[in-house]
RNA sequence: GGCCCGUUCGUCUAGCUGGUUAGGACGCAAGAUUUUCAUUCUUGAAAUCAGGGGUUCGAAUCCCCUACGGGCUACCA
């Protein structure tokens, strides 16, 4: 093991957006890369032409670039190993391919699929361990082991279609050290003679993915739990085309698991469970589908990676809080989990919260401004920072500010019924017109003033203070929430005060 | 079914070289503050360390078995 430089890679292939396990995933090499003054690379494997799905790519790029995961060599910038989308890499490949099949680690295949199928059916019904194309069934089927040389070449130079399969030595145990798990030992009579190369000339993930890792000449390979089984193929593929000494190091990161039930995090679980599981939106074009992203919830990026770096991660130390900066300083593979980690949409949120405390009044008040402009609603940065001033307490995201503060913007249109039912009774009436009416009287419209005021006004009529705050809220808010009755008051201004106080008495009598 | 990986409060986790009242955070509960709702503060409940065997004076920490959970098992990644 020499003391290379560090490469690392994310290599996601683009079917569709990223979900928050694969962001992790390019988390986790970013953070290695830049704790060890390394480089991290941003590959597409896109080999699957059938999966391909458009504005995937573009999707991920975005992606990293909200989370402030920046890769500096890789597909749209670059670098010196370019190009860095498989596809475009595809005449690298078949010669790789065929380099094994002369030195014996390979062979052509010429099994149609329903051969395939027979075979496996067959193998099940024998009930046999392994019931895959391997040591154990090669010899039945038509490959350029069983078939004479002569025929297989005639049938490769007539473009007859063949894949190229990775011959799994019989009976050998293949270990390998893993940096999250130690020492993986797996028996190769377990495993499958596995395509490495397609009929239509691409290359499956496990040869593109060992050659490309070479040639681009990556140090370690982080990727997630679901690789782990087939590592011991890519082990035995480093050796076979004789790159055993230039192997990455390899770390299998856990699963990130649905909140509730069983199995990991998929597409569905977020709206399923009312949190995102995108980074940031996605609208599936095939069925006009719309999958929320974090970023449109209102998280802030900040927030979002730390969620992440915790879940299989941890400093060792109690903070909880971390930035970029600090996750970079801290970060080491050997304090990563080995378990699942269950994601918990309650502490995502808290995690939230804490970076809007983070953050000036004058801070959200900016980052909320566009958002504003954008709804028409016709107010001005001091407005609005007053605004975030009265309610950046109760807040935990950011379009909280608008929707959970319509009130500040506009009279309230509905009253809740059940607060009405409770504290608007026949004297309520009277008792808010002469409140409005002492109101009406002040120059000095802020908060304390009124307060003092309208509670002067209260006791030298011996009325009881609670009925009286009880009703305003209800003719500010419509509702029981909100900061401070009078601070409402002040913010939305005396006009405006008095315009809902009639209005609560023409629609509640 | 086969193979691999895993298992500390409901959840994320500390505990890494055996000796702690098994610590923190989210959430939950109670109280205080707030004549609303939150915030904030205080307090509390919550893991016999999956279970069972060993090794040891002593194990959550080492070993074995079982159970359970997860992943993989495509000419997908």
């Amino acid at each position: 093991m020499s003391e290379k430089h560090i490469r690392v890679r994310f290599a996601p292939s683009p079917t569709g957006p990223l979900h928050m396990g694969g962001v992790r995933t390019a988390l986790f090499n970013y953070l290695f890369a830049k704790k060890n003054g390394g480089d991290f690379i941003l590959r597409i494997e896109d080999t699957d032409q059938n999966r391909y799905v458009t504005g995937a790519e573009e999707y991920i790029i975005e992606s990293l670039k909200w989370c402030s995961i920046e890769f500096n060599e890789g597909v749209g910038i670059g670098g010196p190993h370019a190009p860095y989308r498989q596809s475009e890499r595809k005449e690298i490949y078949r010669q790789y391919a065929e380099r094994l099949v002369i030195s014996g680690n390979a062979y052509y295949a010429f099994d149609t699929a329903e051969e395939l199928e027979n075979m496996r059916k067959k193998l099940e019904a024998e009930k046999a361990h392994n019931t895959s194309y391997c040591a154990a069934t090669r010899m039945t089927m038509r490959n350029s082991f069983t078939l004479p040389q002569t025929e297989t070449q005639t049938l490769i130079r007539s473009g007859h279609p063949f894949v190229i399969r990775f011959t799994m030595p019989a009976d050998k145990e293949v270990t390998f050290h893993d940096l999250i798990r130690q020492s993986v030992t797996v028996n190769s009579s377990t495993l499958d003679d596995k395509v490495l190369f397609k009929s239509d000339g691409m290359p499956t993930y496990h040869l593109a993915n060992v050659v490309d890792d070479y040639l681009m000449k990556i140090s370690h390979v982080i990727r997630g739990e679901e690789w782990l089984p087939s590592a011991p193929l890519h082990v035995l593929l480093y050796k076979a085309l004789g790159w055993e000494s230039d192997m990455p190091q390899f770390a299998h990161l856990p699963l990130l698991l649905k909140p509730d039930g069983k199995g990991k995090l998929s597409k569905r679980d977020g709206d399923r469970l009312g949190f995102p599981v995108f980074p940031i939106q996605w609208k599936d074009t095939a069925t006009g589908e719309i999958f929320s992203g974090y970023r449109e919830s209102g998280y802030f990026p900040g927030a979002f990676v730390n969620i992440l770096a915790l879940l299989g991660w941890n400093p060792g130390t109690e903070q909880e809080i971390l930035s970029m900066d600090e996750l970079v300083q801290l970060f080491s593979l050997d304090k990563v989990q080995k378990a699942g980690a269950r994601f918990d949409p309650e502490k995502a949120k808290w995690f939230n919260q804490q970076y809007m405390k983070a953050l000036s009044s004058e801070e959200i008040t900016t980052l909320l401004m566009p958002m504003i402009e954008e709804l028409k609603i016709n107010v001005c940065h001091d407005y609005v920072k007053k605004v975030v001033d009265a309610i950046r307490d109760r807040t935990v995201f950011l379009k909280d500010f608008i929707y959970n503060a319509r009130y500040f913007y506009s009279s309230p249109e509905e009253y809740d019924a059940q607060l009405v039912a409770k504290k608007w009774n026949s004297v309520t009436p009277g008792l808010l017109k002469s409140i409005a009416g002492v109101m009406e009287q002040l120059e000095d419209f802020t908060a304390s003033n009124l307060e003092t005021k309208v509670k002067e006004w209260l006791e030298s009529n011996g009325i009881g203070a609670g009925q009286a705050m009880n009703a305003l809220r209800l003719a500010m808010v419509g509702s029981n929430n909100g900061p401070g009755i009078f601070l409402i008051m002040e913010i939305i201004g005396k006009e405006e005060t008095l315009i809902r106080i009639e209005n609560a008495l023409n629609r509640l009598m």
